[in-house]
DNA sequence: TCTGGGGTCCTAGGACCC
DNA sequence: TCTGGGGTCCTAGGACCC
């Protein structure tokens, strides 16, 4: 049996923690960049401004009907998410993180359910000022669509329970399918074509069915949603496996320097990450690229292959401005830049190879390099050339605090 | 003018081998 | 004249998630 906890529209709810007065007010997040609304109050939902929307379209709209905008103040949130997911731990048993405002707890065993539900919700809220919605099921998928429904109707006060997984089939016929965990915008807009419109008339189709039309992932969608759980759904993970540091440009960057400079910016990121992790990696792809909604596109990337696994910003860099070099071609407007570093090895599994070219000083070099930045912060010093102005730095114009306050130190308003 | 970032997994297609 | 077929590995791209 496991329990879903999910924030309530997470980042409107951090940024009321901090400003009360925001309570019952229209408030929308903006993405990085303040490039769309990641993020909507229960009053803004109710004006239909959807999710991922850009926010230059609906910029006048959001005015026109006081709605409050802020940027994206990501250290605010994590604060806020730890403080959440340390009080869920103190309710329930094997808490696992599943995204920055949601965690499963595997609760087979427990006898009164609805108590543990009820008093969980009750305690994060109070603890924590965030609201948070409760679903529970036989399986994980079960769990989130209660989950939906507890979110939705103010009836269930927050809370739905399916004890079984038949207990959940009444609810079917009124679920869109483009609510189900696993159907997004493609297969939303693909199975009503086929007739398919709610839960109810997915689960009438059978396996093979399925699994032609939405592969793998849609067979384990509908077997959990029968009950049966599915490993492919089991999120918690040993190891990642990738590391992405990328970026959109405040403005589009038309110069190779910049594009140089950008991509030095974000192979020496991605080494801070691996080393901070203790991992190292084997396979990287710098890139660079116009819009994806410029007329003439142009995505510059190249994948490389390491002698040996590294997590040397050196390297990285050196790697990638050769990249820049060799891909950059002039009169295109740059949008976004960054590195993907693929086959992750962790220290354990690391073997140096007997003609290594790594010296033993190299890791001393960069431990001290990251000591620096973290005594004096992350602009105190850089590898490479990096001008002093960065064209291309990401535009956050809206934040409703300075970013480096100390998020401790802000009273939680809600306790009483 | 202005359309996020960081992840995972799956699939299709090409290269290559026997 | 008359084009094999199956397995594997790799990569790019597409789907999903939050």
């Amino acid at each position: 049996m496991y329990v879903l906890v999910d924030c309530n529209n997470f980042f409107v709810s951090c940024e009321r923690v901090i400003n009360p007065r925001l309570e019952g007010k229209p408030v929308v997040i903006l993405s990085n960049n303040d490039g769309c609304i990641v993020a909507r109050s229960n009053e803004v939902k109710k004006l239909s401004v959807p999710m991922g929307a850009p926010f230059f379209k609906w910029k006048e709209y959001l005015k026109n009907h006081n709605v409050r905008v802020f940027s994206s103040n990501y250290l605010l949130y994590g604060d806020m998410s730890r403080r959440v997911m340390e009080t869920l731990e103190t309710c329930l048993p094997e808490v696992s993180l599943y995204s920055i405002d949601e965690a499963f707890s595997n609760i087979s065993g427990v006898k009164d359910i609805e108590t543990l539900a009820r008093e969980t919700k009750h305690i994060v809220t109070q603890w924590t000022g965030i609201p948070v919605s409760i679903g529970v099921g036989p399986t994980k998928t079960l769990a989130k669509a209660a989950n939906e429904l507890a979110k939705e109707h103010t009836a269930h006060n927050g809370v739905v329970i399916f004890e079984t997984a038949k207990a959940a089939v009444p609810y079917f016929p009124n679920i869109p399918v483009q609510d189900l965990w696993g159907v997004g915008r493609a297969f939303g807009e693909k199975l009503p074509r086929l007739s398919i419109h709610t839960a109810e008339d997915l689960l009438k189709k059978d396996d093979m069915w399925i699994k032609k039309e939405l592969g793998i992932p849609g067979l384990s969608l509908v077997h959990e949603l029968r009950g049966y759980e599915q490993t492919t759904m089991d999120h918690h993970r040993d190891m990642r496996k990738s590391v992405i540091r990328s970026r959109s440009f405040g403005t589009r960057v038309t110069e190779k320097k910049d594009i140089i400079d950008a991509l030095t910016y974000f192979a020496d990121r991605a080494g801070q990450m691996l080393r901070k992790e203790g991992l190292r990696t084997k396979i990287i792809r710098p890139f660079f690229m116009t819009s994806r909604f410029a007329p003439e596109r142009y995505y510059a990337s190249k994948t490389i292959q390491l002698e040996e696994a590294t997590n040397d910003s050196r390297i990285l860099i050196q790697k990638a401005i050769n990249v820049g070099e060799q891909l950059f071609k002039q009169g295109y407007p740059y949008a976004k830049a960054g590195i993907v570093c693929t086959d992750i090895v962790d220290k354990k599994h690391f073997q140096q190879s007997l003609f290594s070219a790594e010296r033993s000083e190299d890791g001393r070099i960069m431990k001290a390099y990251d000591a620096i930045k973290k005594k004096y912060g992350p602009y105190s010093i850089n590898l490479g050339r990096t001008s002093e102005e960065k064209k291309w730095h990401m535009k956050r114009e809206l934040l409703s605090t300075p970013e480096r306050k100390n998020v401790s130190s802000i009273p939680v308003a809600c306790c009483k």
